[in-house]
DNA sequence: CGTAATCTTGAGTCCAATCAACCAATGTGG
DNA sequence: CCACATTGGTTGATTGGACTCAAGATTACG
Protein backbone atom coordinates (compact mmCIF):
# COMPACT_ATOMS: atom_id res chain seq x y z
CA UNK A 1 0.00 0.00 0.00
CA UNK A 2 1.40 3.10 -1.25
CA UNK A 3 1.81 6.14 1.21
CA UNK A 4 1.12 9.39 -0.37
CA UNK A 5 3.45 11.63 2.16
CA UNK A 6 6.60 8.92 1.26
CA UNK A 7 5.88 9.39 -2.36
CA UNK A 8 5.58 13.23 -1.74
CA UNK A 9 8.59 13.97 0.41
CA UNK A 10 10.57 11.61 -2.28
CA UNK A 11 10.04 14.03 -5.22
CA UNK A 12 12.46 16.60 -2.55
CA UNK A 13 14.62 14.15 -0.89
CA UNK A 14 15.87 10.54 -1.11
CA UNK A 15 14.49 8.78 1.78
CA UNK A 16 16.66 5.82 3.24
CA UNK A 17 14.19 2.88 3.53
CA UNK A 18 14.32 3.03 7.46
CA UNK A 19 12.82 7.04 6.65
CA UNK A 20 10.13 5.30 5.22
CA UNK A 21 9.27 2.92 7.73
CA UNK A 22 9.33 5.25 9.99
CA UNK A 23 6.69 7.48 7.95
CA UNK A 24 4.58 4.30 7.42
CA UNK A 25 4.65 3.58 11.00
CA UNK A 26 3.78 6.84 12.53
CA UNK A 27 0.75 6.96 9.61
CA UNK A 28 -0.64 3.54 10.51
CA UNK A 29 -3.03 5.02 13.18
CA UNK A 30 -5.88 5.29 10.59
CA UNK A 31 -9.48 7.37 10.59
CA UNK A 32 -12.28 7.68 8.47
CA UNK A 33 -14.09 10.90 8.65
CA UNK A 34 -17.22 12.25 6.56
CA UNK A 35 -17.81 15.11 3.77
CA UNK A 36 -18.21 18.19 5.65
CA UNK A 37 -17.01 17.72 8.72
CA UNK A 38 -14.34 20.18 10.30
CA UNK A 39 -10.94 18.25 10.89
CA UNK A 40 -10.01 21.27 12.98
CA UNK A 41 -11.70 24.37 14.08
CA UNK A 42 -10.49 28.05 14.58
CA UNK A 43 -10.01 28.44 17.74
CA UNK A 44 -9.15 24.86 18.78
CA UNK A 45 -5.88 23.98 20.02
CA UNK A 46 -4.80 20.74 18.38
CA UNK A 47 -2.86 18.14 20.29
CA UNK A 48 -2.28 15.85 17.17
CA UNK A 49 -1.22 16.00 13.80
CA UNK A 50 -3.07 14.77 11.33
CA UNK A 51 -2.03 13.18 7.98
CA UNK A 52 -4.54 12.95 5.13
CA UNK A 53 -4.03 9.67 3.75
CA UNK A 54 -6.70 9.52 1.21
CA UNK A 55 -9.51 12.53 0.18
CA UNK A 56 -9.88 16.32 0.27
CA UNK A 57 -9.83 18.89 2.69
CA UNK A 58 -9.24 22.67 2.74
CA UNK A 59 -8.35 25.24 4.99
CA UNK A 60 -10.85 27.97 5.38
CA UNK A 61 -12.18 30.97 7.38
CA UNK A 62 -15.83 32.30 7.17
CA UNK A 63 -16.22 35.61 7.38
CA UNK A 64 -18.53 37.83 9.71
CA UNK A 65 -20.98 37.98 6.96
CA UNK A 66 -21.26 34.51 6.48
CA UNK A 67 -19.01 34.86 2.92
CA UNK A 68 -16.34 31.57 2.90
CA UNK A 69 -12.87 31.87 1.41
CA UNK A 70 -10.99 28.82 1.05
CA UNK A 71 -7.33 29.41 2.00
CA UNK A 72 -5.99 25.91 0.63
CA UNK A 73 -6.48 22.55 -0.56
CA UNK A 74 -5.63 19.58 1.58
CA UNK A 75 -4.40 16.41 -0.67
CA UNK A 76 -3.38 13.03 -0.05
CA UNK A 77 -0.13 12.97 1.75
CA UNK A 78 0.09 17.09 2.99
CA UNK A 79 0.30 17.28 6.87
CA UNK A 80 -2.12 19.52 8.75
CA UNK A 81 0.07 22.16 11.08
CA UNK A 82 2.78 20.24 11.62
CA UNK A 83 4.12 22.45 14.02
CA UNK A 84 0.57 23.91 14.93
CA UNK A 85 1.86 23.42 18.26
CA UNK A 86 3.83 26.07 18.76
CA UNK A 87 1.00 28.93 18.19
CA UNK A 88 -1.71 29.07 21.17
CA UNK A 89 -4.64 28.30 18.43
CA UNK A 90 -5.53 28.00 15.48
CA UNK A 91 -6.81 30.79 13.28
CA UNK A 92 -8.68 28.93 10.91
CA UNK A 93 -10.37 26.02 10.14
CA UNK A 94 -10.12 22.80 8.12
CA UNK A 95 -12.69 21.06 6.69
CA UNK A 96 -13.19 17.99 4.00
CA UNK A 97 -14.32 18.01 0.95
CA UNK A 98 -15.00 14.56 0.64
CA UNK A 99 -14.94 11.19 3.11
CA UNK A 100 -11.20 11.06 3.77
CA UNK A 101 -8.94 8.43 5.01
CA UNK A 102 -6.44 10.17 8.15
CA UNK A 103 -3.80 9.56 10.11
CA UNK A 104 -3.22 10.87 14.01
CA UNK A 105 0.19 11.55 14.57
CA UNK A 106 1.19 12.58 18.18
CA UNK A 107 3.11 16.01 18.54
CA UNK A 108 5.63 13.11 20.05
CA UNK A 109 6.56 11.53 16.47
CA UNK A 110 6.90 14.65 14.68
CA UNK A 111 9.13 15.98 17.32
CA UNK A 112 11.19 12.99 16.77
CA UNK A 113 11.38 12.98 13.02
CA UNK A 114 12.67 16.44 13.30
CA UNK A 115 15.39 16.01 16.35
CA UNK A 116 16.44 12.22 14.72
CA UNK A 117 16.17 12.26 11.55
CA UNK A 118 17.61 15.09 9.52
CA UNK A 119 16.67 14.25 6.12
CA UNK A 120 13.23 13.89 7.29
CA UNK A 121 13.11 17.51 8.88
CA UNK A 122 15.01 18.29 5.65
CA UNK A 123 12.09 17.50 3.88
CA UNK A 124 9.26 18.90 6.43
CA UNK A 125 11.33 21.69 5.81
CA UNK A 126 10.78 21.92 2.43
CA UNK A 127 6.90 21.19 2.54
CA UNK A 128 6.11 24.35 5.05
CA UNK A 129 8.20 26.37 2.40
CA UNK A 130 6.56 25.04 -0.67
CA UNK A 131 3.20 25.80 1.63
CA UNK A 132 4.54 29.76 1.64
CA UNK A 133 4.99 29.82 -1.82
CA UNK A 134 1.77 28.02 -3.09
CA UNK A 135 -0.17 30.51 -1.07
CA UNK A 136 1.83 33.68 -2.43
CA UNK A 137 0.58 31.86 -5.56
CA UNK A 138 -2.69 32.16 -4.78
CA UNK A 139 -1.95 36.04 -3.85
CA UNK A 140 -1.45 36.31 -7.69
CA UNK A 141 -3.86 33.95 -9.24
CA UNK A 142 -6.55 35.73 -7.32
CA UNK A 143 -5.16 39.20 -7.08
CA UNK A 144 -4.14 39.61 -10.70
CA UNK A 145 -6.22 36.76 -12.84
CA UNK A 146 -9.74 36.91 -14.52
CA UNK A 147 -11.76 34.56 -13.82
CA UNK A 148 -11.02 32.02 -16.63
CA UNK A 149 -7.21 32.09 -16.16
CA UNK A 150 -7.74 31.56 -12.50
CA UNK A 151 -9.69 28.47 -11.85
CA UNK A 152 -7.47 27.30 -15.12
CA UNK A 153 -4.43 27.77 -13.16
CA UNK A 154 -5.51 26.19 -9.69
CA UNK A 155 -6.52 23.19 -12.09
CA UNK A 156 -3.04 22.73 -13.20
CA UNK A 157 -1.58 23.06 -9.88
CA UNK A 158 -4.04 20.16 -8.69
CA UNK A 159 -3.14 18.48 -11.66
CA UNK A 160 0.93 18.90 -10.85
CA UNK A 161 0.55 18.33 -6.82
CA UNK A 162 -1.65 14.81 -7.38
CA UNK A 163 0.59 13.74 -9.79
CA UNK A 164 3.58 13.78 -7.58
CA UNK A 165 1.64 11.28 -5.17
CA UNK A 166 0.85 9.39 -8.15
CA UNK A 167 -3.05 10.03 -7.96
CA UNK A 168 -3.61 11.04 -11.65
CA UNK A 169 -4.31 8.90 -14.41
CA UNK A 170 -3.08 10.90 -17.63
CA UNK A 171 -4.95 14.09 -17.77
CA UNK A 172 -7.45 12.78 -15.64
CA UNK A 173 -7.89 13.10 -11.86
CA UNK A 174 -10.65 12.79 -8.86
CA UNK A 175 -12.10 16.08 -7.66
CA UNK A 176 -14.71 16.40 -5.83
CA UNK A 177 -15.06 19.82 -5.57
CA UNK A 178 -18.74 21.92 -6.37
CA UNK A 179 -18.65 24.46 -8.61
CA UNK A 180 -19.89 26.65 -5.11
CA UNK A 181 -16.51 25.40 -3.88
CA UNK A 182 -14.43 26.63 -6.30
CA UNK A 183 -15.87 29.94 -6.23
CA UNK A 184 -14.91 29.88 -2.38
CA UNK A 185 -11.48 29.04 -3.46
CA UNK A 186 -10.98 31.79 -5.71
CA UNK A 187 -13.31 34.66 -4.74
CA UNK A 188 -15.76 34.39 -7.54
CA UNK A 189 -19.95 33.57 -6.80
CA UNK A 190 -21.02 30.17 -8.20
CA UNK A 191 -23.14 31.71 -11.06
CA UNK A 192 -19.81 32.99 -12.50
CA UNK A 193 -17.57 29.76 -11.91
CA UNK A 194 -20.21 28.02 -13.86
CA UNK A 195 -19.91 30.08 -16.58
CA UNK A 196 -16.66 30.11 -16.58
CA UNK A 197 -16.49 26.59 -16.14
CA UNK A 198 -18.57 26.27 -19.59
CA UNK A 199 -16.33 28.13 -21.32
CA UNK A 200 -13.09 26.55 -20.28
CA UNK A 201 -15.31 23.19 -21.34
CA UNK A 202 -16.04 24.69 -24.93
CA UNK A 203 -12.33 25.62 -25.38
CA UNK A 204 -11.27 22.28 -25.11
CA UNK A 205 -9.95 22.87 -21.90
CA UNK A 206 -11.16 21.03 -19.07
CA UNK A 207 -14.62 19.27 -18.01
CA UNK A 208 -15.74 18.66 -14.27
CA UNK A 209 -18.13 15.92 -14.03
CA UNK A 210 -19.28 14.08 -11.06
CA UNK A 211 -16.49 14.87 -9.15
CA UNK A 212 -13.61 14.24 -11.81
CA UNK A 213 -11.50 16.68 -13.90
CA UNK A 214 -10.50 16.01 -17.03
CA UNK A 215 -7.68 17.99 -18.91
CA UNK A 216 -7.37 16.89 -22.49
CA UNK A 217 -4.23 18.58 -23.21
CA UNK A 218 -2.58 19.72 -20.05
CA UNK A 219 0.33 21.11 -22.01
CA UNK A 220 -2.09 23.39 -24.20
CA UNK A 221 -3.89 24.18 -20.23
CA UNK A 222 -0.51 25.11 -18.98
CA UNK A 223 0.14 27.51 -22.36
CA UNK A 224 -3.47 29.18 -21.73
CA UNK A 225 -2.40 29.67 -17.98
CA UNK A 226 0.97 30.67 -18.70
CA UNK A 227 1.82 28.46 -15.76
CA UNK A 228 5.19 28.50 -14.04
CA UNK A 229 5.87 25.54 -11.72
CA UNK A 230 9.00 27.10 -10.06
CA UNK A 231 7.37 27.47 -7.00
CA UNK A 232 6.11 23.83 -6.55
CA UNK A 233 9.75 23.82 -6.26
CA UNK A 234 9.41 19.75 -7.76
CA UNK A 235 13.48 19.94 -9.14
CA UNK A 236 15.70 17.89 -6.83
CA UNK A 237 18.42 20.22 -5.17
CA UNK A 238 21.75 19.78 -6.71
CA UNK A 239 24.08 17.63 -4.38
CA UNK A 240 25.99 18.30 -2.11
CA UNK A 241 24.40 21.17 -0.34
CA UNK B 1 20.27 50.73 19.64
CA UNK B 2 17.15 48.23 19.74
CA UNK B 3 17.54 45.65 17.32
CA UNK B 4 13.87 45.13 15.42
CA UNK B 5 14.48 41.19 15.29
CA UNK B 6 14.55 40.79 19.38
CA UNK B 7 11.44 43.01 19.48
CA UNK B 8 9.84 40.90 17.25
CA UNK B 9 10.73 37.45 18.98
CA UNK B 10 10.45 38.39 22.47
CA UNK B 11 6.81 39.32 21.42
CA UNK B 12 6.47 35.66 21.49
CA UNK B 13 9.40 34.07 23.39
CA UNK B 14 11.06 35.30 26.02
CA UNK B 15 15.01 35.48 24.75
CA UNK B 16 17.85 35.03 27.26
CA UNK B 17 20.11 38.02 27.07
CA UNK B 18 22.76 35.32 25.91
CA UNK B 19 20.18 34.71 23.05
CA UNK B 20 19.62 38.45 22.37
CA UNK B 21 23.22 39.20 22.34
CA UNK B 22 23.49 36.03 19.83
CA UNK B 23 20.83 38.47 17.46
CA UNK B 24 22.46 41.45 17.99
CA UNK B 25 25.92 39.94 17.37
CA UNK B 26 25.37 38.44 13.95
CA UNK B 27 22.44 41.21 12.85
CA UNK B 28 25.64 43.78 12.99
CA UNK B 29 27.03 43.15 9.53
CA UNK B 30 25.33 46.34 8.04
CA UNK B 31 24.80 47.58 4.45
CA UNK B 32 22.65 50.18 3.28
CA UNK B 33 20.38 49.83 -0.44
CA UNK B 34 18.56 52.18 -2.67
CA UNK B 35 15.02 52.02 -3.27
CA UNK B 36 13.70 50.49 -5.79
CA UNK B 37 16.81 48.02 -5.86
CA UNK B 38 16.05 44.56 -5.53
CA UNK B 39 17.42 42.75 -2.80
CA UNK B 40 16.81 39.36 -4.43
CA UNK B 41 15.84 38.39 -7.53
CA UNK B 42 13.03 35.72 -8.72
CA UNK B 43 15.59 32.87 -9.99
CA UNK B 44 18.30 33.52 -7.55
CA UNK B 45 20.24 31.32 -5.25
CA UNK B 46 20.78 33.04 -2.20
CA UNK B 47 23.44 32.45 -0.03
CA UNK B 48 23.21 34.59 2.66
CA UNK B 49 19.88 35.70 4.79
CA UNK B 50 19.03 39.12 5.27
CA UNK B 51 17.94 40.88 8.15
CA UNK B 52 15.83 43.94 7.06
CA UNK B 53 16.57 46.44 10.21
CA UNK B 54 15.26 49.89 8.60
CA UNK B 55 12.65 50.61 6.15
CA UNK B 56 10.77 48.59 4.27
CA UNK B 57 10.95 45.75 1.63
CA UNK B 58 8.04 43.58 -0.12
CA UNK B 59 8.19 39.91 -1.79
CA UNK B 60 6.69 40.62 -5.30
CA UNK B 61 6.14 38.56 -8.46
CA UNK B 62 5.59 39.94 -12.96
CA UNK B 63 3.75 38.37 -14.78
CA UNK B 64 4.20 37.49 -18.16
CA UNK B 65 2.36 40.95 -19.07
CA UNK B 66 3.59 43.42 -16.98
CA UNK B 67 1.50 43.12 -14.16
CA UNK B 68 3.19 42.95 -10.77
CA UNK B 69 1.54 41.41 -7.65
CA UNK B 70 3.08 42.24 -4.22
CA UNK B 71 2.23 39.46 -1.91
CA UNK B 72 3.99 40.46 1.37
CA UNK B 73 5.72 43.34 3.20
CA UNK B 74 8.73 42.74 4.82
CA UNK B 75 9.19 45.08 7.73
CA UNK B 76 11.93 46.26 10.50
CA UNK B 77 12.57 43.04 12.30
CA UNK B 78 11.73 41.04 8.98
CA UNK B 79 13.96 38.01 7.94
CA UNK B 80 14.26 37.13 4.05
CA UNK B 81 13.75 33.59 3.72
CA UNK B 82 15.83 32.41 6.91
CA UNK B 83 15.21 28.76 5.13
CA UNK B 84 15.75 29.41 1.65
CA UNK B 85 18.46 27.93 1.11
CA UNK B 86 16.82 24.36 1.62
CA UNK B 87 15.03 25.47 -1.83
CA UNK B 88 17.02 25.14 -5.30
CA UNK B 89 16.12 29.16 -6.38
CA UNK B 90 14.20 31.63 -5.38
CA UNK B 91 10.25 31.75 -6.58
CA UNK B 92 9.89 35.28 -6.31
CA UNK B 93 11.64 38.59 -5.77
CA UNK B 94 12.34 40.60 -2.98
CA UNK B 95 12.44 44.38 -3.80
CA UNK B 96 12.54 47.38 -1.54
CA UNK B 97 10.40 49.99 -1.22
CA UNK B 98 12.70 52.72 0.66
CA UNK B 99 15.95 53.40 1.04
CA UNK B 100 17.09 50.45 3.57
CA UNK B 101 19.53 49.26 6.43
CA UNK B 102 20.11 45.52 6.35
CA UNK B 103 22.04 43.18 7.82
CA UNK B 104 23.71 39.80 6.11
CA UNK B 105 24.02 36.57 8.00
CA UNK B 106 25.66 33.78 6.63
CA UNK B 107 23.90 30.50 6.43
CA UNK B 108 26.24 29.36 8.71
CA UNK B 109 24.90 31.80 11.65
CA UNK B 110 21.18 30.87 10.82
CA UNK B 111 21.60 27.28 11.27
CA UNK B 112 23.94 27.99 14.31
CA UNK B 113 20.71 29.76 15.93
CA UNK B 114 18.31 26.60 15.19
CA UNK B 115 20.87 23.98 16.35
CA UNK B 116 21.92 25.25 19.67
CA UNK B 117 19.57 27.76 20.51
CA UNK B 118 16.21 26.00 21.19
CA UNK B 119 14.25 29.07 21.95
CA UNK B 120 16.03 30.75 19.33
CA UNK B 121 14.52 28.48 17.27
CA UNK B 122 11.14 28.22 18.58
CA UNK B 123 11.00 31.81 17.89
CA UNK B 124 11.99 31.28 14.25
CA UNK B 125 9.44 28.78 13.82
CA UNK B 126 6.65 31.36 15.18
CA UNK B 127 7.93 33.79 12.99
CA UNK B 128 7.99 31.30 10.13
CA UNK B 129 4.36 30.20 11.19
CA UNK B 130 3.36 33.65 11.40
CA UNK B 131 4.08 34.63 7.79
CA UNK B 132 2.40 31.55 6.60
CA UNK B 133 -1.21 32.73 8.56
CA UNK B 134 -0.73 36.06 7.05
CA UNK B 135 -0.46 35.10 3.92
CA UNK B 136 -3.59 33.37 4.32
CA UNK B 137 -5.34 36.21 5.39
CA UNK B 138 -4.13 37.87 2.37
CA UNK B 139 -5.67 35.77 0.20
CA UNK B 140 -9.16 36.01 2.59
CA UNK B 141 -8.52 39.91 2.11
CA UNK B 142 -8.36 40.10 -1.66
CA UNK B 143 -10.60 37.19 -2.57
CA UNK B 144 -13.61 38.25 -0.44
CA UNK B 145 -13.52 42.27 0.63
CA UNK B 146 -14.09 45.37 -1.76
CA UNK B 147 -11.46 47.69 -2.43
CA UNK B 148 -12.24 49.95 0.39
CA UNK B 149 -12.08 47.23 3.63
CA UNK B 150 -9.51 45.57 1.90
CA UNK B 151 -7.02 48.46 1.84
CA UNK B 152 -8.33 49.56 5.51
CA UNK B 153 -7.83 45.84 7.16
CA UNK B 154 -3.83 46.35 5.23
CA UNK B 155 -3.13 49.29 7.10
CA UNK B 156 -4.39 48.01 10.42
CA UNK B 157 -2.05 44.64 10.07
CA UNK B 158 0.97 46.86 9.38
CA UNK B 159 0.01 48.77 12.44
CA UNK B 160 0.09 46.17 14.48
CA UNK B 161 3.01 44.66 13.22
CA UNK B 162 5.21 47.73 13.53
CA UNK B 163 3.58 48.60 16.48
CA UNK B 164 5.43 45.13 18.33
CA UNK B 165 8.65 46.55 16.50
CA UNK B 166 8.01 50.08 18.12
CA UNK B 167 7.95 51.94 15.29
CA UNK B 168 4.66 53.37 15.66
CA UNK B 169 3.86 57.07 17.08
CA UNK B 170 0.15 56.27 18.79
CA UNK B 171 -1.84 56.03 15.35
CA UNK B 172 1.56 57.46 13.27
CA UNK B 173 3.69 55.17 11.39
CA UNK B 174 5.59 55.43 8.03
CA UNK B 175 4.14 54.03 4.96
CA UNK B 176 6.81 54.77 1.87
CA UNK B 177 4.08 53.15 -0.66
CA UNK B 178 2.88 55.16 -3.12
CA UNK B 179 -0.95 54.83 -4.37
CA UNK B 180 0.59 52.50 -7.15
CA UNK B 181 2.15 50.33 -4.64
CA UNK B 182 -0.53 49.54 -2.38
CA UNK B 183 -2.64 48.83 -5.35
CA UNK B 184 -0.22 45.97 -6.77
CA UNK B 185 -0.39 44.95 -2.74
CA UNK B 186 -4.74 44.82 -3.42
CA UNK B 187 -5.25 43.78 -6.78
CA UNK B 188 -6.24 47.01 -7.89
CA UNK B 189 -5.65 49.78 -10.29
CA UNK B 190 -3.81 53.25 -9.18
CA UNK B 191 -7.04 54.85 -10.25
CA UNK B 192 -9.53 53.04 -8.22
CA UNK B 193 -6.51 52.93 -4.86
CA UNK B 194 -7.10 56.76 -5.21
CA UNK B 195 -10.67 57.17 -5.06
CA UNK B 196 -10.94 54.71 -2.45
CA UNK B 197 -8.06 56.85 -0.39
CA UNK B 198 -9.93 59.93 -0.25
CA UNK B 199 -13.33 57.99 1.13
CA UNK B 200 -11.20 56.46 3.75
CA UNK B 201 -9.72 60.31 4.38
CA UNK B 202 -13.12 61.65 3.96
CA UNK B 203 -14.92 59.00 6.30
CA UNK B 204 -11.72 59.98 8.62
CA UNK B 205 -10.31 56.89 8.80
CA UNK B 206 -6.52 57.00 7.38
CA UNK B 207 -4.98 60.06 5.84
CA UNK B 208 -1.18 58.96 3.62
CA UNK B 209 0.74 61.31 2.82
CA UNK B 210 4.15 62.00 2.19
CA UNK B 211 5.13 58.56 3.25
CA UNK B 212 3.42 58.75 6.80
CA UNK B 213 0.39 56.90 7.61
CA UNK B 214 -2.57 58.42 10.17
CA UNK B 215 -5.35 56.66 11.75
CA UNK B 216 -7.02 59.23 14.01
CA UNK B 217 -9.37 55.90 15.87
CA UNK B 218 -7.56 53.02 15.37
CA UNK B 219 -10.82 51.40 17.78
CA UNK B 220 -12.91 52.54 14.78
CA UNK B 221 -10.79 51.72 11.70
CA UNK B 222 -10.59 47.78 13.34
CA UNK B 223 -14.26 47.96 13.85
CA UNK B 224 -14.67 48.78 10.17
CA UNK B 225 -12.65 45.91 8.32
CA UNK B 226 -14.24 43.46 11.37
CA UNK B 227 -10.15 43.07 11.84
CA UNK B 228 -9.25 39.55 14.05
CA UNK B 229 -6.10 40.15 14.71
CA UNK B 230 -5.69 36.04 16.02
CA UNK B 231 -3.44 35.56 12.52
CA UNK B 232 -0.59 37.29 13.84
CA UNK B 233 -0.66 35.18 16.96
CA UNK B 234 1.02 37.82 19.38
CA UNK B 235 -0.38 36.48 22.28
CA UNK B 236 2.15 34.84 24.49
CA UNK B 237 1.59 30.46 24.60
CA UNK B 238 0.62 29.14 27.53
CA UNK B 239 3.47 28.63 30.03
CA UNK B 240 4.51 24.77 30.37
CA UNK B 241 4.13 23.96 26.52
C1' DC C 1 13.25 76.08 -11.38
C1' DG C 2 12.08 72.67 -14.39
C1' DT C 3 11.15 67.93 -14.98
C1' DA C 4 9.44 63.65 -13.50
C1' DA C 5 6.73 61.19 -10.45
C1' DT C 6 2.59 61.02 -8.09
C1' DC C 7 -1.98 62.19 -7.27
C1' DT C 8 -6.54 63.53 -9.00
C1' DT C 9 -10.62 63.86 -11.92
C1' DG C 10 -14.03 62.51 -15.57
C1' DA C 11 -16.25 59.64 -18.96
C1' DG C 12 -17.07 55.29 -20.74
C1' DT C 13 -16.67 50.20 -20.55
C1' DC C 14 -16.51 45.59 -18.80
C1' DC C 15 -16.05 41.77 -15.75
C1' DA C 16 -18.22 39.72 -12.20
C1' DA C 17 -22.08 40.08 -8.68
C1' DT C 18 -26.88 39.86 -7.81
C1' DC C 19 -31.45 38.26 -8.13
C1' DA C 20 -34.53 34.95 -9.59
C1' DA C 21 -35.94 31.06 -11.88
C1' DC C 22 -35.55 26.53 -13.77
C1' DC C 23 -33.47 21.96 -14.76
C1' DA C 24 -31.09 17.56 -13.75
C1' DA C 25 -29.46 14.30 -10.84
C1' DT C 26 -29.51 11.98 -6.50
C1' DG C 27 -31.47 9.86 -2.71
C1' DT C 28 -34.73 8.72 0.72
C1' DG C 29 -38.79 7.21 2.97
C1' DG C 30 -43.44 5.82 2.87
C1' DC D 1 -41.04 1.83 -6.62
C1' DC D 2 -42.36 6.19 -7.09
C1' DA D 3 -43.30 11.02 -4.81
C1' DC D 4 -40.84 14.39 -3.37
C1' DA D 5 -37.04 16.94 -1.31
C1' DT D 6 -32.40 18.34 -1.72
C1' DT D 7 -28.33 19.49 -3.91
C1' DG D 8 -25.82 21.03 -7.72
C1' DG D 9 -25.79 22.90 -12.20
C1' DT D 10 -27.72 26.23 -15.72
C1' DT D 11 -29.83 30.37 -17.70
C1' DG D 12 -31.37 35.30 -18.23
C1' DA D 13 -31.78 40.07 -16.91
C1' DT D 14 -29.93 43.59 -14.39
C1' DT D 15 -26.72 46.02 -11.40
C1' DG D 16 -22.46 47.60 -9.77
C1' DG D 17 -17.56 47.72 -8.51
C1' DA D 18 -13.44 48.21 -10.58
C1' DC D 19 -10.84 49.00 -15.02
C1' DT D 20 -9.44 51.82 -18.98
C1' DC D 21 -8.16 55.80 -21.20
C1' DA D 22 -6.98 60.39 -21.08
C1' DA D 23 -5.97 64.62 -19.22
C1' DG D 24 -4.87 67.97 -15.62
C1' DA D 25 -3.14 69.29 -10.89
C1' DT D 26 0.39 68.65 -7.31
C1' DT D 27 4.30 67.36 -5.24
C1' DA D 28 9.04 65.89 -4.97
C1' DC D 29 13.47 66.61 -6.13
C1' DG D 30 18.03 67.33 -8.71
Amino acid sequence: MPNPLVAKLSSFEDLSSDDARFIYEISSNIHFAKAGTDLIKEGDRPEVVYLLVDGWACRYKVLSDGRRQIMAYLLPGDLCDSHGFILKEMDHSIGLLSDAKIARISREKVLAAFSERPALARALWWSTLVDLATLREWIVNIGQRDAYHRIAHMFVEVWIRLRTVGLTDGGSLEMPLTQAEVGDTMGLTPVHVNRVMQRLRADGLVTLRSGRLVIPDIKRLMDVTHFEANYLHLDRREPGT
